[in-house]
DNA sequence: CTTGACATTGACGTTGGCGTCAAGGCTTAC
DNA sequence: GTAAGCCTTGACGCCAACGTCAATGTCAAG
């Protein structure tokens, strides 16, 4: 299939697909005019990105899946550096909500002074 | 007090002060040279947005408090329209807690799927 | 033949909050 | 007078993941 199709299927836009194809994510052969040809596994490596990337991955962050596919494995986590990379991201993720949390509570407590017993009403009193 | 004075005493670069100013965040007197010339309440305002900005706010969130302090008002959340941001704020970190904390369900049980027991264990089993 | 739907590469625009030159003017100290 | 240290405006760079346009090529249908 060619990449409209590809994009159709994946869900994404054509450009993102060549932008992957640039970051060295995918690759195509080319048919004779030039056109990017792709077949059935590429449907799967955007599919994976596309998840991966749904749960707040990057494209770096994506790689080893990929790659993990491109070698042969049933499932993009089935290599260490995927379990590696889920891991980092978990400690990720955690230091983000411990971050988040301590500004909540910051902005609570000044919308407490600013404002006592808007932290109890829906409407709030201004 | 001229901008590399103000930006030492606020802890900021002269470059980020010039840049409130563009957006309309600060202003500045000019001496006869051309200079930007500053006083104490100057101090405070800057002060007031980098406060904010350690909590997550971006400017355009800090303007109402600046807006607040040059009205006269002894604090910067001494006015409705800050209130209003804390109670916006206060919803946008809530959701984006709840956005994080839906990812990390994500990632930790596709963790679990590749690597079963890496879950309970400190080094985890690749 | 021409229209239209596909494809190609290249390059600039987006978002926020500045960092980092560049090229020059003002002031003070030696 | 000249070096040092302040200041000015202007403009490009950065980061991610593309969007969007430009100019052009390919191919099947009418």
């Amino acid at each position: 299939m060619r990449i409209g199709e590809l994009a159709q299927r994946a869900g994404v836009s054509t450009r993102a697909l060549r932008y992957y194809e640039q970051q060295g994510l995918i690759e195509a052969r080319r048919s004779a005019n030039g056109y990017r040809e792709y077949d059935e596994a590429d449907v799967r490596l955007v599919a994976e990105i596309r998840s991966l990337m749904a749960v707040g991955f990057t494209l770096e962050d994506a790689r080893p899946f990929v790659e993990c596919l491109r070698a042969g494995k049933p499932s993009g986590n089935a290599c260490p550096d995927s379990v590696a990379v889920y891991r980092r991201k978990l400690a990720e993720i955690d230091a983000e909500v411990r971050a988040l949390l301590a500004r909540r509570a910051e902005v609570a407590s000044q919308l407490a002074l600013a404002c006592p017993g808007c932290m109890f009403s829906k409407g709030g009193e201004p």
